[in-house]
DNA sequence: CTCCGAAGTTGCAATGGCTGAAAAAAAGCA
DNA sequence: TGCTTTTTTTCAGCCATTGCAACTTCGGAG
């Protein structure tokens, strides 16, 4: 089922099509004021066809959000055998938050037990680095509109939950005999939710890119080290 | 402005009647099958008379979100002389979750320095208690709801997210000196992060109240001691 | 090459959340 | 009682979202 043939290909570039669209009007006129039937006679299609891509308005921003989560899974599989849990992480939060390339180059069906047909895997992978693409150059544009529409704001930290919870399944299972599962939703919580906020208050703060990815790092940071270790009197020194 | 007379009585009494009628309804029928109609009219309001009290359907499941977000607020800003960061938060924790009484005892206008005339303060307080009272009674199913109905639990993520960032900042203010913004930031996700995330997972497992809480604690321990902790050979010894 | 079935698209109609504006009712006050 | 301020209600309407039935297109058999 994965997709060759004339008509997947068709789906896939209306489906970016909607995607780009909508990223343009929500710009140009806003989320709100951008309505759906706009959006789809952006593309020439009916309104109800929008629909049947995206469950709402709110998702069509975030069409990668599968595919790029999907990858984390796939690396925490591949845990190297006896690797630290805090390795691993930072090998997770890299992969998927630097977002840029990665899925462009095609180096790395490493990990997980997968499947796929050749012709299906080919096409998959296609379309895959075309997402990657596409969201490369939606980038600033979907970054705005997330941290600025309260909507869309909503509808991420939805999804982020939902990721966090099978990232815990995901872990208790790599780390089978070392975390039960309450240590390991533990773990991604504190992960998540350090990186997360950190992030969020330096970009609040009207910071620079590059300053709200070392937030975050800061922020992991102290989730490694653990809230008591800022209490020692002394640290900073 | 705060409220002594009977039209703010009244309101109240309104407002309150929604919150209930809505729950038994959500409960009774299911969130997504119970129209904002069918709750206005079982209090006897019109439609329109509903949005002036909450600013949508989910919001009104949330009506006690503010105050008691507003007490944790007042014991950050009320910290003890040299109090280390995690027994305040633990402090912050317990009150805002355990949430049963607290508000409906009356002594603890402690901390932060807040407004208010006389009469319209004890009308307040007043008000508070029987908010409080409410919550009690319908704490269990307004449980069952927000953690079964996606549009509930999207709501509450959000909230707690946009909450999260004031706590950030008290606790920047309450330990100016000692904890940068992008550092307070880190200190309440992480620390919320693992609490979350552990009593979800205890949660999704099916188990007790009694056990959820527990979950939290260990969420909160690892939390405090660090991801790290995890990684050294030969703990549970 | 043509015809069939599956997959996808469209149009239609209806439901229901949510909003703005202006009229009507209630509460507070002199 | 008569005037002012708040609230509630009415009314009209936008738009997201959905179910359904008709219609089109694609891919593959014969």
């Amino acid at each position: 089922m994965g997709g060759i043939g004339l008509r997947e290909r068709k789906k896939q570039r209306t489906r970016r099509a909607l995607v780009e669209a909508a990223v343009r009007l929500f710009e140009e006129k806003g989320f709100d004021e951008t309505t759906v039937a706009e959006i789809a006679a952006a593309v020439e299609v009916a309104p109800r066809t929008f629909f049947s891509y995206f469950p709402s308005k709110e998702d069509v921003l975030f069409f990668d959000t599968r595919s790029r989560f999907e990858r984390a899974l796939a690396i925490i599989a591949g845990r190297r055998p006896g690797e630290p849990l805090v390795d691993l992480l930072v090998r997770v939060g890299d992969a998927v938050l630097v977002h840029l390339d990665g899925t462009l180059r095609q180096d790395d069906r490493d990990t997980g037990g997968v499947d796929g047909t050749e012709d299906a895997e080919d096409a998959d992978s296609a379309e895959l680095a075309e997402d990657a693409r596409l969201a490369l150059r939606l980038a600033p544009a979907r970054y705005d509109l997330i941290t600025s529409v309260p909507a869309l704001q909503a509808r991420a930290l939805h999804l982020l939950f939902d990721v966090q919870r099978e990232l815990s399944e995901a872990l208790c299972r790599a780390y089978k005999g070392e975390l039960d599962p309450i240590e390991a939703a533990a773990v991604v919580g504190v992960f998540v939710g350090g990186a997360k906020m950190a992030a969020m208050a330096s970009r609040d703060r009207g910071e620079s890119p590059e300053m709200i990815w070392a937030a975050a790092r800061r922020g992991v940071q102290i989730a490694v080290r653990g809230l008591g270790s800022l209490d020692d009197p002394g640290r900073r020194g």
